[in-house]
RNA sequence: GGCGCUGUAGCCAAGCGGUAAGGCAGAGGUCUGCAAAACCUCCACCACCGGUUCAAAUCCGGUCAGCGCCUCCA
């Protein structure tokens, strides 16, 4: 459906992580929905966690767009590495990396930047609007990091520039802490040249041999770890934008820092904060640091990768998804449900008949309801999934029978539209060469005929010994009503 | 220590004042040469103890257990 500025949208509710509490979103510019997602530091492979934020996101995009909505969705890459703690002598991430593969930063950034774009194309998430990289930025950096001094909200110190944390009363809003309740010095020594522990660097003076630095009015450096979520998402969101997004474990400091940085320099920034929570593997948030990761490209060599995307979807974006072994054999089978009612649809649409499908349509037409009005209550994917498997079970039970053209093209759109469109769910061009798929379908169809002259002469022994020959090779044959059929 | 979250059937997971969605697994049945698929039926005293209320998984207080952030992390 497509809707025009004049045109209405449903209601739409969702978890703002400011105001902690759900609240109807309200487009800045009717029609339009700008939405910032912090994206990955491009120094090693992605793993599931990663996807849960990328999948979540992606969804709630689609379901912008599924109303109507324009929706221009910014997510960075940040290509020049964060130290890897809040002292000096910590080394960035990029760099570590580029001395453990031999390589040079910029080529580290480019070889996880693709494979990060793969991982993700595979799990379905579609292409941000715009993918600004931090080192194409600087310049922006450098300018909101000097509109910050000028406002007395930061300050250099030995060739580093610090956002003054005592200047901004509103630092600690988001993840609602307080300054005075924060552990001070514990886990570092005041440095010398901070004002304050609590203050965080806009931009850092390189030592030498750091090799990604670039020329500042503080001298050679490279901008501190947040600046670049605030410059970019104002240059290319514009003031008080929509909709910001990320994980949980962002709130603070990552995005308490983003706002402080925008706002201190007098640009209202994002309007409705989103915060997507961790992945568990054993009741234990997976992440690089503690090692109990599973990244997405050997994930992908047993699991198909639309499993992977059920899987998370299947559980709410603000709670713990909880990944294990049974969990996905869960999720395979569920998918499978799913979307081998999607193909036997297709299949029967290519001769239906003209009939009275009144019945199966008002189901169809309840179940897409209900969809819809969990998409709306803060984008409840998993209620959303259930009105999936309603919608399957009426359109199993109509298969039973017979159905028109009709009723099968108003479950199709069904499944086209909310579980594809939207949540992303069955990607097209999964099979291999129509060449190929062609000669498989006559080949069955010879097999098929030869088992079921087998079956009319009573020779169950041979007929189930084609059957169990192909069930070796991943193909499944079923005998219906109408005659056999197979699957992969 | 500060801030915050969670505890729902064997597993995954919604619901967040009106008497427990959905999926997987399991049991029985229909169909079938058998099987598979599909359909029908069954399968939860919502961690524990108090309190508020006509009514609580849902609100309040306490207890226990687990987790996250406060350091890079999605």
């Amino acid at each position: 459906m497509t809707h025009t500025d004049s045109q209405t949208f449903p209601d739409i509710y969702i978890h703002d992580t400011l105001q902690r509490r759900k609240v109807k979103f309200e487009a800045t510019s009717a029609g339009r929905v700008g939405m910032y997602l912090c994206g990955p530091t491009v120094y090693s492979d992605a793993h599931v966690g990663h996807a849960k934020k990328e999948v979540a996101f992606d969804v709630i995009r689609r379901y912008f767009m599924h109303l109507g909505y324009m929706v221009r969705y910014v997510s960075n890459i940040t290509d020049v590495g964060h130290l890897q703690n809040d002292s000096d002598d910590g080394e960035d991430k990029m760099l570590a990396r580029a001395r453990l593969e031999q390589l040079q930063p910029m080529e580290v950034a480019e070889k996880y930047f693709w494979s990060f774009m793969d991982d993700m194309g595979r799990l379905n998430v579609l292409r941000p609007s715009i993918q600004p990289r931090a080192t194409g930025h600087i310049g922006e950096q450098i300018a909101l990091i000097q509109e910050l001094i000028a406002r007395g909200h930061a300050y250099e110190s030995a060739g580093s520039v610090y956002f003054d944390v005592r200047s901004w009363p509103n630092y600690g809003a988001l993840s609602g802490r307080k300054l005075d309740d924060q552990e001070e010095g514990t886990r570092e020594e005041v440095r010398g040249d901070k004002r304050d522990a609590r203050d965080f660097a806009l931009w850092k003076n390189a030592e030498p041999g750091h090799i990604m630095r670039w020329d500042s009015p503080w001298g050679q450096g490279f901008p501190g770890w947040h600046i670049e979520c605030s410059a970019m998402s104002l240059k290319y969101l514009g003031e008080g934008f929509d909709i910001h997004g990320g994980g949980l474990d962002l709130e603070f400091p990552h995005h308490e820092a983003e706002i402080a940085q925008a706002e201190a320099a007098g640009h209202p920034f994002a309007r409705y904060w989103m915060h997507n929570n961790m992945l568990t593997i054993g009741g234990e948030k997976m992440s690089k640091s503690k090692g109990n990761f599973t990244t997405l490209s050997d994930l992908y060599k047993r699991l198909d990768p639309m499993v992977v995307r059920f899987l998370l979807v299947s559980s709410h974006y603000r709670s713990i998804t909880e990944f294990s072994d049974d969990a996905f054999v869960s999720a395979q089978n569920g998918y499978k449900r799913l979307s081998e009612a999607l193909n036997e649809v297709e299949r029967r649409l290519k001769d239906a008949q003209e009939g009275d499908d009144s019945a199966l349509i008002a189901k169809v037409e309840t179940h897409r309801a209900a969809f819809e009005k969990a998409m709306q209550d803060d984008f409840n994917t998993p209620e959303a999934v259930a009105a999936l498997f309603g919608l399957t079970r009426d359109v199993n039970a109509a298969l039973a029978g017979q159905v028109g053209r009709a009723g099968l093209e108003a479950a199709l759109s069904a499944y086209r539209e909310l579980g594809g469109e939207v949540l992303g769910l069955f990607a097209e061009g999964q099979t291999q060469g129509e060449d190929d798929s062609q000669r498989l379908d006559t080949l069955l169809e010879l097999v098929l005929q030869a088992r079921q002259n087998y079956r009319r002469n009573k020779q169950y022994a041979e007929s189930d010994a084609l059957r169990d020959r192909l069930a070796a090779v991943g193909l499944t044959i079923e005998d219906t009503k109408d005659g056999a059929r197979w699957k992969r």
